[in-house]
DNA sequence: GATGAATGAGAATTCATTCAT
DNA sequence: AATGAATGAATTCTCATTCAT
């Protein structure tokens, strides 16, 4: 239903993911963000009354999309996760070039901040439930609840993101087929104990 | 014996530290970084010929650091880099949000991505050796390699790092507790299996 | 039995005045008139072909209002006019700052200039003529004509209104009383000299 | 002792008067007074950190010019200020312009409103001691203070400016003619009453 | 060594105005 | 009659950088 010839305020926050990526923080302007969607500067101000709201509203779109990524249930989900995780870790990753952007400029901007947060929560929650239904209620490491293998999942995929963004021979393919190994192994442990029982 | 010069040098890269953290990337100008040392703009040229240079030379600062504490071999190694990640992760680390934002401009910034890409590699390598010699050779899981398990504890701390910044709940105690108990099982395992040889 | 649209039109005029005493020359946008008046920008150029072209039917507004209001005539005129000058006469006169902003954007716009101006000289002329009847013919000081008291007179008004704008502390009540206690004597000495002969 | 070559806030305060009164508060931008004053819009904002402050550094500049004029003392100061007055008194009339404009711009800036109200009462004060000096003591008309007086002429003399600026017909020769006529009368009355005693 | 005045390129932002609907 | 999207020119303001002293 989108009118044509108008341009719609989500082909702006479009543009500017793609220019905070391709420029940085720095040198990302509204001058940069309106060429690129092909209108003048003055046409971003109509949507988004400041170089803020855009930015707050960038947030808001990664953070919609990222729910709407965790709110699809599904039997292999640890498995898939990690699928792609992997996919989007490299040196030139879109994605997580865009995530630590926003990351920092969080750092100086309390409600970005707190939206990023909440995702990251999120994430730790749903991981958690995932892995919990995965081994059955029963942790593959005593004493390691599995709130914490959630956090630690997660903390391992953003972990291993900074590292492939700073290393052109970062072993992405090595490494993942190795924390696949890991878990798989996490997994026939809590399974093995359990046919002992 | 430091010549005075060099002192100021010094001064002036120390506030440049502060200003990105207190200001952010997009607000860290020259001005108030001669402001912060109690100098003047002028002087911050006399030093650093373009506030590129003074940038790279804040980067080179950071990794010498990490260098020297890289070095000094340990036997608790393992245990003391995992307490010091820990006193490091807080919604507040100035070490964190510092690194952070060096990677960010690093994407733009080859020369700076190379640098950090080089100290995480580093790490990386340290920790591998360090956790080979703890394990006497042996890997707790079967298939995951001592460089892997290198890596993943070196993105644990940072992602567990990106938790904290984002999260003023986030639980760093407990999972560090556990994490450290995580590693203690991995240990016992593999003595254990040592000993049943 | 006004059309609505003039109804609008005038709607938009009051918005504008309002506008213009609240915010200022430098910050009256049409965009605040419509908005003040609930109506978009759009509205305010169907009704007005430019900004400039509201201004001065803003003027032109003020200007037929002071018309009406000096054209009734009354036999105790000049004390009326005191009376609705110090009515008038505060720190918050919306009359007056309106009236005031209105003389310094016409330094820029001779149209503007010329009708107030021309409403300045009415009043000048109105206030003469009454003074002359009230005075019968006869200056209370020799050698200042009733075209010169009718000048000062105003001259007071406007000065005082100045002086009430710019200072809280700026005594209407006292100040008011005695000028009016000194158009009484002068009126009585016109009166006491020529019972004289 | 000012260098040479070396633009001196005081030039840029000069050029700002010159531009608010060429070009009306709505035009004054600082791009016109950098380059009335020869230099570039980056030095207008080295010596003033905004706008705004440049705006309050000429009205600073006004009402210590101001102040001067008002602590010289004078025997012949009211006829001396009447005189002063008058000259300044014109349609195209340079202080008046930038006073009125001034005080436009403060209804919207209480820094600047009272500065400009404290220069007022200031002259309200002085011209309030020389009338009651050269009334020695007794007002001419019964019943008006001296402070009214002193008021009143102050008023007498911005309401004149205003329909001096408005109307190039306005006939400032007689007007000021009539009103040191009348000063000499109130004068001469005061004068009479005491030798009648 | 250090300073402060000055610059100029470019940033965010505002706003009168146009126009298709 | 009225709207809202879009424009573009102008404005305030920032900042890395230069340079004479």
């Amino acid at each position: 239903m989108a009118k044509p010839n108008i341009v719609q305020k989500n082909d702006l926050i479009q543009s500017a993911k793609a220019c905070l990526v391709e420029k940085g923080i720095e040198r990302f302007t509204l001058r940069a963000v309106a060429e690129m969607a092909g209108v003048t500067q003055g046409t971003v101000y109509y949507h988004f009354r400041t170089k803020e709201q855009l930015f707050l509203e960038v947030v808001k779109d990664i953070c919609d999309r990222s729910w709407d990524d965790l709110t699809r249930t599904d039997d292999n989900f640890i498995q898939e996760a990690i699928a792609s995780a992997k996919s989007r870790c490299s040196y030139d990753s879109f994605y997580h070039k865009l995530f630590l952007t926003l990351i920092v400029s969080g750092f100086h901007h309390e409600q970005i901040r707190e939206q990023l947060g909440e995702i990251l929560m999120k994430e730790n929650r749903v991981l958690t439930d995932h892995l919990s239904r995965l081994w059955r209620e029963e942790s593959p490491v005593e004493g390691v609840s599995f709130e914490t293998w959630g956090i630690m999942l997660n903390a391992i995929v953003d972990g291993l993101a900074i590292q492939a963004l700073l290393s052109k021979d970062f072993p992405v393919e090595k490494t993942y087929e190795e924390l696949e190994h890991f878990f798989k192994a996490m997994t026939a442990h809590t399974a093995g104990e359990e046919e002992k029982e």
